[in-house]
DNA sequence: TATTAGCAGTCCTCCAAGGAGAGTGCTAAC
DNA sequence: GTTAGCACTCTCCTTGGAGGACTGCTAATA
């Protein structure tokens, strides 16, 4: 494609991108000031029109791209932007409570995506089941209740209260041991440890009540080992497809789709291949609801993923960047915090 | 107003809630069968019309119940409905889990609402700071960093990592001493406790340290304090919407509001006169972007609310006694979770 | 006084037709 | 390969009229 042409093109994208409007030959004359007639650049729309790059509404409009035209600019021809100040600044704010619980990390990304971008932000937590296990903490609460408290090498994946008449004396052997002798097994290992300890008898300690402990202890990795996603900037995406015309079924059907976690969440997993950043605009989705959206995205540890989601009409350039940005960090965040490596000990003495 | 008159009213709003369509004389007559002519109704209407109760989009078409005449309805006319067992057995279902984190049980219930209404469902937090500690709780995570629980008389209210050189002993020591001294006292009691024992040096244990943990302490509380919204069923709302062919403004409008869920905490909060079922219709709602919807309502322990937010094309019948049956329950399990209240400890002797 | 039948009148929705305007495609010349 | 000129296409908006649904009013009735 020679070089007029792709200026064309580039013309056509920007125009679109920033007004929704389509592109006269007039128009792109005057405001890209290119030195030939309009005549030329009809010739050449027609030529890209043919590649399948833009099209028309009818047969008298201007021209606007298409998704393949979309995807042969954020390919060839955009050009990812540095951050401003402001935005490196909300970013750093955002990012200065270290060691919070993975939760809120999460959450907070969450809203940072969609505060920079403008768009909807999601983050999709990493497999748990991949990480490894730093400790378990009990903590008596009352003659009833203990909370757990379980770190990985993330911070705190699960804290929660179970019902236990164990004393803090025995709850705390129990962490002790179970610590010591589960520490940097990944998790998905110590839920099967803890179903082990659950089903055989036998040891000393290992009376009904703290059979059932262990029970608690694996029913409540069971739950947290599921992946949660955190979705924000809901209102951005609405403004942004309300700007598009889109019809308010479609809207309902995207806000539905971000509402069922567990199928949005698992499209996400199946889109990431590494951690590169990636796009899909519009109907490059398999999920049909997204179909007017187009979606940026990024792995990050443990196949977590994150990005923003938009209409097609989307500055890509702005999501790109922004979203490679907030990716890097997190994953480095979540690096630092990561602990040195220790040796993983027999668990079954052999 | 006469019986006929008040049939017509409720065959109109029912017809209306039914099918968002207004009711001829004619049709009225067929549907609901009464023994008079049509015109007969129509002058029943016409009266209706002049008191402000229903009216109609043009001079020829049939009628439509105006805010005003919903308010007569819901406070006369509608009669609440007893749960289905299916929506009986949800609620059983939800709440089977005693004594989680207060954070989990309000979002569920959140979400039991918006799931059993068709709407969208929301929880307003209680004010924390009215309810009374019962423990603080310090859990040493590794070198440089602590967990601390805070437990009130409603649950878990705050768990939170921050960074501290203290030993898990020293720590221990200060939580005992917490605990016990604080006790029975408001968390805003305590919030100023902590405050004190920052700024005030002197006894033995108030080395730089300690007075850090304090610090920590307090600024954890402070955050925690802030009344939270929870908020489901967003999509419920916008399927209704969708139905009532507001706009895209409108809807987008509504879930911003949604999300800015100081403003809208701030709104619930003061619509709550002891903790009554409430209704707000349309433009009853002092907020611009609630015109197009209604709000049912109840208040519950310590100040805080719940209920659902429709369109003003809403199932009243429904969305009160839902609203009723769930305020209730949480209201119960709140209190039951509750313990004995305890005397609570002079601070500082004087 | 309350109710009724009958009819005129109002206002909607739907459809078709036509003019103005924007922008292209094509042709023939450079 | 580029350009000027012109015919053509399609949208958008307005206008106008037919058909239909209901009401409001009037005058008669119990």
């Amino acid at each position: 494609m020679d070089d007029r042409k792709r200026l064309v093109l580039k013309a056509i994208v920007d125009h679109y991108i920033k007004t929704g409007q389509p592109l006269s030959s007039q128009t792109l004359l005057k405001e890209y000031g290119l030195d030939v007639s309009s005549a030329t650049i009809r010739n050449d729309m027609k030529a890209l029109e043919r590649e399948g790059l833009i099209t028309k509404e009818y047969s008298s409009a201007g021209r606007v791209p298409t998704e393949k035209g979309f995807r042969f600019f954020v390919d060839w021809l955009v050009e990812l932007s540095e951050l401003t100040r402001p935005e490196e600044h909300a970013l750093m704010e955002s990012y200065r409570l270290q060691r919070q619980p993975l939760e809120e990390l999460l959450k907070q990304t969450a809203l940072l995506l969609a505060g920079l971008s403008g768009y909807a932000g999601f983050v999709l937590s990493p497999r748990l089941e991949e990480t490894r296990l730093e400790s378990i903490t009990w903590v008596k609460l009352d003659e009833e209740s203990a909370l757990v408290v379980i770190l990985s090498e993330l911070g705190i994946v699960e804290h929660r209260i179970l019902p236990t008449s164990l004393s803090q004396e025995e709850l705390e052997e129990i962490g002790r041991w179970l610590s010591e002798r589960l520490r940097g097994r990944t998790l998905s290992e110590v839920r099967e440890e803890a179903q082990r300890y659950v089903t055989e008898a036998g040891e000393g300690w290992h009376d009904p009540r703290t059979q059932s402990a262990f029970q608690l202890l694996r029913s409540a990795l069971e739950r947290r080992l599921e992946r949660r996603l955190y979705t924000e900037g809901l209102f951005n995406l609405l403004q942004k497809l309300l700007e598009e015309e889109v019809g308010l079924a479609e809207v309902r059907d995207i806000v539905r789709l971000l509402s069922e976690s567990a199928r949005f969440g698992e499209y996400l997993e199946s889109q990431i291949e590494d951690s590169k950043l990636q796009v899909r605009i519009g109907s490059e989705n398999s999920l049909r609801e997204l179909r007017p959206c187009s979606l940026v995205l990024m792995g990050y540890g443990y196949s977590g993923v994150l990005g923003v989601l938009g209409p097609v009409r989307m500055d890509y350039s702005k999501a790109c960047s922004i979203t490679q940005y907030i990716g890097n960090r997190l994953e480095a965040i979540l690096t630092l915090s990561r602990r040195a490596p220790m040796e993983a000990p027999e668990v079954n003495p052999s």
